[in-house]
DNA sequence: TCCGCTCTTGACCATTTGATCAAGAATTAT
DNA sequence: ATAATTCTTGATCAAATGGTCAAGAGCGGA
C-alpha cells in the first residue's frame, strides 16, 4: 500500500508539533510575500525542516494557505462578535474599535494576510464572505440600525459604519509601511492613531 | 552595434501607442494578480503583442511595473494637493472624500496597485513614500492643525486624519470583492458610503 | 526606388519552483 | 527485541517563466 498522507484519525506528538511550526511559518511568509511571492522553501526553511517534509503534512502549497487562512479567520472576527446589543452603543463601539487596533497592533501579519487575499478576489475565502462573514455583519448591522433608530446613536448606515472600522483600524497593519514612511519609525503611533480613531467615531457617531 | 533600445529621444508614433497600450495592460494585470502572482506573457497577451515584443519596449519586467505606478502615483495624490488652506474646513474635507471616492469607484485598479505594492513592504516605492508623500501630507497636515487651533475644526491629530480617509475610501477599491460578498452586487453602494463617510467625518469634525 | 532604422516574433535558454519518489532514520506498539 | 508505522530528506522531474537572439517584416526619409 502506498505511504498514506495522515488521516483526520489520531495525531502524533510530532505530527501536531510540525503542522504548528508549519503554519506559524506559513503565515509569516504568506503575510509578507503573497501566496505567489512565497516558495515553499521558504516556508520549510523558517519551519525549520526539508521542503519533502513539509510536503508530508501538506500535500500541496495551496492546501497550508487555506490551512493558515482558516486558522487566523477565526480570531481575526471574535471582536465584531463581541458587540453586545444589550450594552452601550458608544461604549460597545469604542471597545470594537480598541479590540481591533490591538490586534492591527499585535497580529499584523494576519490583517495582511486577509488583505492580501481580498485584494485578489478573495479566490479562497469567497464562499466564507459571503456566508459566515455576511451572516455575523448583517446581525451586527441590525443591532447597529436598532440603536440609531431608538436614538441612541446617530442616523448611519451600519454597514458602511463596519466597513469604516475595519478600514480604519486594519489600515495600521496592511499599510504599516506607509504609515512609518509619514510619521517615521516611531513607537507611540498606535496610541495616537487609537485616541484619534475613537474621538472621531464618538463624536461622528453620537446622537443629537 | 547591438540592437539599441530607444532611448529618452524622439518616440516613434508606434512608440508611444505600444508603450501606452503596454502600461494600460500592465495596470490591469498587475493590479489582479500582483507583481509576482502576473507574467509577462499575460501582460503581452492583453496588449495585443508577443513576449519579445514587448520586451523591446521595457527590457525587464520590473521596468514595466514601475512605470505602471510612476504613470498612476500623481493622479492618485491630485485630491490631497487640493486642499486649500483658504477654503471653509469641513467643505475642503468633505471635497477631498468626495474625490477620493470618485477615483475609488472609477479607477479602482489604480488604487490596488498600490495597496499591493505597500502591503509588500512598498520595495519600489519606499523612496516615494518617505520623501515627496511624506512632504505632501505633512504640508496638508500643517493646514488642517491650523484649522484647528482656529477654532474652525474639531481638535484632531491630522495625520491620523489623513489616514481615517485614505482608509475610509480605498476600502471601497481595494476590498470591493468582500463590499460586494456583505452587500450584494448592487450598483447603489458607493453613493451611500459617500454619504455615510461625509456625514461621519462632518459630525465628527465640526468645531463644538 | 532604395537604404537604414524601427519593429516584430518564433525558437530557444537558464532558472525557479511545485511536486514526487525511493530509501533510510526514528518512533511506537507488541 | 523486533516488527510496523511514522517521519525525514537527497535526488530528481516537469512545467512555468523571465529573458535573449537572430532573422525577417515594415516604415520613413533621401
Amino acid at each position: 500500500m502506498p505511504q498514506a498522507k495522515p488521516v483526520a484519525a489520531r495525531k502524533t506528538r510530532i505530527q501536531t508539533r510540525n503542522e504548528q511550526l508549519i503554519l506559524d511559518a506559513a503565515l509569516e511568509v504568506f503575510s509578507v510575500y503573497g501566496y505567489r511571492g512565497t516558495t515553499v522553501d521558504q516556508i520549510a526553511a523558517r519551519a525549520g525542516m526539508s521542503k519533502p517534509n513539509l510536503l508530508y503534512y501538506f500535500r500541496r502549497k495551496e492546501d497550508i494557505y487555506v490551512a493558515v487562512l482558516e486558522h487566523t479567520l477565526a480570531n481575526w472576527l471574535e471582536p465584531l462578535r463581541a458587540i453586545d446589543a444589550a450594552g452601550d452603543p458608544l461604549d460597545q463601539l469604542s471597545r470594537y474599535i480598541a479590540a481591533k487596533m490591538h490586534l492591527s497592533r499585535e497580529k499584523p501579519e494576519a490583517s495582511r494576510l486577509f488583505a492580501n487575499e481580498i485584494l485578489h478576489g478573495a479566490p479562497m475565502i469567497g464562499k466564507f464572505l459571503k456566508g459566515p462573514l455576511k451572516d455575523l455583519v448583517d446581525a451586527k448591522a441590525a443591532i447597529i440600525r436598532a440603536w440609531s433608530e431608538a436614538g441612541r446613536l446617530a442616523p448611519v448606515d451600519p454597514h458602511h459604519l463596519i466597513f469604516a472600522i475595519w478600514a480604519t483600524t486594519q489600515h495600521y497593519a496592511d499599510f504599516d509601511v506607509q504609515v512609518r514612511a509619514v510619521l517615521g519609525n516611531g513607537r507611540g503611533h498606535m496610541r495616537a492613531a487609537e485616541r484619534t480613531l475613537i474621538a472621531l467615531f464618538m463624536n461622528g457617531l453620537r446622537p443629537r
